[in-house]
DNA sequence: CTGTTAGCGCGTTCAT
DNA sequence: ATGAACGCGCTAACAG
């Protein structure tokens, strides 16, 4: 069936499939494009041919002719945060499975973005998918301006006329606060990043508007530098400096949560959930562990990423159509940071 | 300097440039390729055509050509694991920077091999990097047999003539035995999986002729049926239930290592250092959380990165070398869980 | 339903 | 150094 002789000869071509079925490279183009008339019987002789020869479709060559590559371009950073690697595997996988091909472009902050444009534009990518805490604006522009489909995941900031998947936000920060109210917590306070992207600061204001209307006393709020496992920790320290009242803590995202859970249990006299109650926002994969075991607010990053591509495909089929905003539900993953006792 | 008015007519082609500058489109062309003869004149005039109308050069169709795309696929499973996701970001970054266009292909052993290969093929990939506990044979096998440049990272059982780059495994285990004697460890064991790959068999093997070198007692070997964090958690239980005076513990992954130490911490009353010593290998991120602050022996996956795309792009400087072996050195990364008292 | 023809955007001869 | 012509592998529009 297979035939490995020629392993540094030229491809085969549709041409060679042709001459060795005996019909016309037309006939083998029609045999391999989903929508064509080709008869039970040439088909048939061609696929044989193909097969003998291992033919392979040369989408390099079609894409010059459809105008459209199938290469979508994933613009990540941050990836140390277990949340956006397994965003970004179930968004390739997702591609994958619809037939696009992701090609996956590191990008932090505004490191050589001309490079990154450059790779998305002379590849004539269908479009482009960004996932970063603080996404690349000149990007994004670039790709706009030059009607490049492309969609942003949780980001809100960007006035642009461009798809958008972002989770609810806005109940994220209310069923935490509201789940922390149940469990009989009554001083809160929210820790977060200095520099929040939009998600994460519509997760802490929607936080504190539901405090307000339970009738607790205003949240304070912690930050640091970075939304990451250190940021977590010294924004924990900073809490219980300054607030050392504190008996319930909304953490914008498990990876902060992660931080903060270490710095109670390691350099405080604080016991979790006894004296002081957690809940995270995002439900990564160490919330699970056994060691952390990390009360949380899920987003379904394979949900995510079928919004994601939803998204993108739609673009594709209208892309005239106003920018399309998708929402996707959250829910409590309740576990042991918040029991009570 | 940019014009945006043709959001959607075509894209700006060559011979727009050289009617724009007065020029044959061969000018443009030559300006565009590295290593071409155009005089300083027509090569000013052409840049000031092609910026003042956005033009880009069409890698598809230059590709086409060339007979070299630029792509490479990356195909990695298990991105769960921290490390590998670390890794594949750093190997994207490399290549990136080397003008390389990585295209991720998730794929979980023989998950849908077919198309993989598809994607591979299909688009001309100029090679193939392979990061996976479970590497898909077929997909291996099939590449390697139409002459696709490839290299497997840490897999040593594909006996075919491939490139490889792996850490330096032997040395791994025998620091490993050598670090855990030094601390005063007499009892040891090692902590796997059932169906190690090939880099996680040898960790084990070295470990255990290192422990005899060293005139100790034969170590035990616990695994579990999958090397991740449960997997670790899971085989910690079983060692502390079969060599309950085990003082020493060798994880061949940091992630099993995390759940080992949740383990020990958790579920059983032996406290680490004091009584039980860990050290783990590969030094991901979590490995220096303060909640775990864990031995370990370091991978730079950095290096690592750049010893693959190197083998690569030697591979395409000259495809008929004899298999490349790279092996990255490592190094001990001395924290808490193996600290005297 | 089939074969023929004409490009897609580009690099590279081959003359000048 | 430059322009004209050709071909990379393929699809689409056209005739039969």
């Amino acid at each position: 069936m297979k035939r490995e002789e020629e392993e540094f000869s030229r491809q085969v071509t549709a041409l060679d499939v042709a001459k060795h079925a005996g019909v016309s490279r037309s006939a083998v183009s029609r045999t391999f494009t989903p929508g064509a008339s080709v008869s039970a019987s040439t088909r048939e002789k061609v696929m044989k041919a193909a097969d003998e020869l291992g033919y392979r479709v040369n989408q390099l060559a079609r894409s010059l002719i459809n105008k459209r590559s199938d290469l979508v371009g994933i613009v990540a950073a941050n990836m140390d945060n277990p949340f956006r690697a397994q965003q970004v595997e179930h968004m390739a996988r997702e591609l994958v499975e619809q037939n696009f091909r992701p090609i996956l472009l590191p990008a932090e902050g505004e490191e050589n973005p001309s490079r990154v444009i450059g790779m998305l534009l002379e590849y004539n990518v269908s479009g482009v998918i960004v996932t970063s805490d603080t996404p690349p604006q000149s990007i994004c522009q670039e790709c706009v301006s030059l009607g490049v489909p492309m969609v942003l995941i949780n980001k809100g900031e960007i006035d642009a006329s461009v798809d958008r998947v972002l989770l609810d936000n806005e109940t994220s920060g209310r069923i935490a606060a509201r789940h922390l109210y149940d469990k009989g917590c009554r001083q809160l306070a929210s820790i977060g990043s200095d520099k929040p992207s939009y998600s994460l600061s519509v997760r802490v204001k929607s936080f504190q508007a539901a405090c307000k209307e339970l009738g607790m006393n205003a949240p304070g709020h912690f930050s640091a530098p970075i939304s990451d496992y250190n940021g977590g920790f010294t924004a924990a320290e900073a809490m219980l400096r300054d607030m050392p009242d504190v008996d319930g803590a909304f953490c914008i995202t498990d990876y902060m949560a992660l931080g903060s859970l270490d710095y109670f249990r390691l350099r405080s006299d604080r016991k979790v959930p006894d004296d002081l109650k957690v809940i995270g926002c995002d439900d990564i994969l160490q919330a699970s562990w056994a060691g952390y075991d990390l009360t949380t607010i899920r987003q379904d990053t394979r949900l995510l990423a079928k919004q994601v591509v939803g998204a993108l495909t739609a673009r594709f089929k209208n892309p005239l159509a106003p920018p399309d905003i998708r929402m996707v539900d959250v829910s409590v993953v309740e576990r042991a940071t918040t029991k009570t006792s």
